[in-house]
DNA sequence: CTGTTAGCGCGTTCAT
DNA sequence: ATGAACGCGCTAACAG
């Protein structure tokens, strides 16, 4: 049906060797024979089989993309970064979403990367997942990305010390009953948010505030989820006077709660402005005028994949990447 | 190194051909004698190699998803529900996104998607794009997301009507003087944002309304861009009383000038608030109190995916299925 | 520099 | 129901 190599070889007079030489321009071919070649492969509209490449070779030439999500902000962004510093190696892209929720005889990561990848990078697996340790468990590189492992390569943030740093800013300000809205049910070891709120209680401990679990709510990472957590918030006996967001789409619905209350959002304690604080620095951060400690998401893919590449073409990796965060001071917390 | 299915049937005591067949799941096989190789093989911790069956068969069990853009709510929602789709076929996601404004050489998806996929589903491409053409001129099964060709199967909403439902609920409001801000420069054939202009066009000549140039303004489908635009807008020496948006997101970004400029949301005509209005229906569109003309976008991608399997395993077509948008009024145009 | 040969690991005839 | 043999299209190793 469709040509072979042996097609453009008889075409052009030489063997099929040296076809499949002169398509990867290697360098023991006859400049002259090669362009010929090449031309005469193009003008045929002749293409290689990847598969008989891929079982011919034993390379994949295909990069692994695992996440739990894609309906996300955070992950689109990821995968900005990730496309930009693959596009020049010219490897195809695998994606596969990881259903946290659904065991249901559908294969895992694992099994839907094997013998199909060079590598994969895994982004905000828990590092005790079945699927990342079954990864490890096959010989196939693995950077992490959000998460870290012991013996594995990964990109992350400190998400302790971000943590740390939004809520000393709310503690500046003068504030002593600090809320915090989670993502999911925490404590919850080896996900990166049990950093965050270690470095929620790193602060609270250092100026002595009380740790009240009743400050405390879980916001699904979503708009809603975070409107609703601020409501729960607020109708506390003693609300607090500052909330600290794992993430900035929480804290959109936060503000618009602390709206719906007749409430003032802003770093004016004294005038009774609950000040409010994100994290993350999603594009529209800006428009809600959000404070928060900036993640750079994209530059987080970006070296994830440079990570990986060097990893799977090169030798392979444990570095740990560190990326750092930054404090964007807007007006959900300026006097 | 890796295993073959010559080693599973030599443990098996069978040969390498009923080894495959009994992976497969094939009839012909006898069921004591099926078990226990399927036994064998997981206890070996065994797998296929995809490439040497591909080669084999010539069916790669892919599904390529090109898009110009991955960075975008729309683009994620698309895709959740792509996946949602293709979950329980057990296909692998090859994924390419073309650089519209980089031709430098690199592949682009024709040659990117070529020999690798069974089917493909393409996400806003222009009609007239070369790459489309070329993946239609292979025998590749196409169906379009977002647009549509002669001869293509395609899912889409109506950008004409759905522009003008959103333009109407403007001028029942009362406005005569309605902006609009699309995302990139219009009119430009085979974009649906060209349809989505006619829409507007539509109403303001049913209407006789002034069809003003100058109340036309690029937004680049950002908020930032939005914002951009519609301080453009109120700067005019008539500027308009109200605004339809081709994105929420823009929308966003015009909220934002408006509220900059001291001026007013809403659809109190008479009381001088400014209407504004987008197109999507955008998660946080709610928070925001935006009107907007919605479109599912996750469905949009369901129904992709399933036209797409359905040819791709089943029989050709070129079916055109159109998607219906639907109203949501809140407080952006509520008197 | 080029051609010949021999797999890569499966799926699929054909027999039996 | 099972096995033997061949071929899918390409690349690698070895000659020359």
């Amino acid at each position: 049906m469709a040509l072979t190599i042996r097609d453009v070889a008889d075409a052009a007079g030489v063997s099929a060797a040296t076809v499949s030489r002169a398509l990867r321009g290697l360098s023991n071919v006859e400049p002259a024979t090669r362009d010929r070649i090449v031309a005469i492969a193009r003008e045929m509209n002749f293409s290689v089989s990847p598969a008989a490449s891929r079982l011919a070779t034993g390379r994949t030439g295909t990069i692994g993309i695992v996440t739990p999500f894609v309906d996300s902000w955070y992950f689109s962004q990821i995968f900005a970064g990730v496309e930009e510093v693959l596009k020049p190696f010219d490897v195809d892209l695998l994606l596969h979403t990881t259903q946290p929720r659904d065991p249901s005889g559908l294969p895992g990561a694992h099994v839907r990367m094997r013998r199909r990848v060079d590598g994969a990078l895994v982004i905000g697996l828990a590092a005790d997942s079945d699927e990342l340790t079954a990864m490890s468990a096959m010989d196939m590189p693995v950077v992490l990305l959000g998460s870290r492992s012991p013996g594995m390569a990964s990109v992350s943030i400190d998400d302790r010390l971000g943590a740390r740093i939004a809520v000393s800013h709310l503690a500046e300000l003068g504030h002593e009953r600090i809320a915090l809205i989670s993502g999911r049910r925490l404590p919850a070891v080896f996900l990166p948010e049990n950093d965050r709120l270690a470095g929620y209680l790193d602060v609270l401990s250092a100026r002595q505030l009380p740790a009240d679990k009743s400050l405390r709510e879980i916001g699904l990472f979503t708009a809603p989820g975070g409107e609703h957590a601020m409501d729960a918030l607020l109708s506390r006996r003693r609300p607090p006077t500052a909330v600290f967001c794992m993430s900035d789409e929480m804290a959109y619905g936060a503000l618009r709660a602390i709206a719906r209350a007749g409430l003032a959002v802003g770093g004016n304690k004294a005038a009774g402005e609950i000040a409010v604080i994100g994290f993350d620095n999603h594009d529209l951060s800006g428009l809600f005028d959000l404070s928060t400690v900036g993640q750079p998401v994209r530059e987080l893919g970006r070296s994830a994949a440079q990570l990986l590449m060097s990893h799977v073409v090169g030798s392979p990796t444990t570095e740990v990447r560190i990326v750092p965060t930054d404090l964007h001071v807007r007006g959900s917390t300026t006097p």
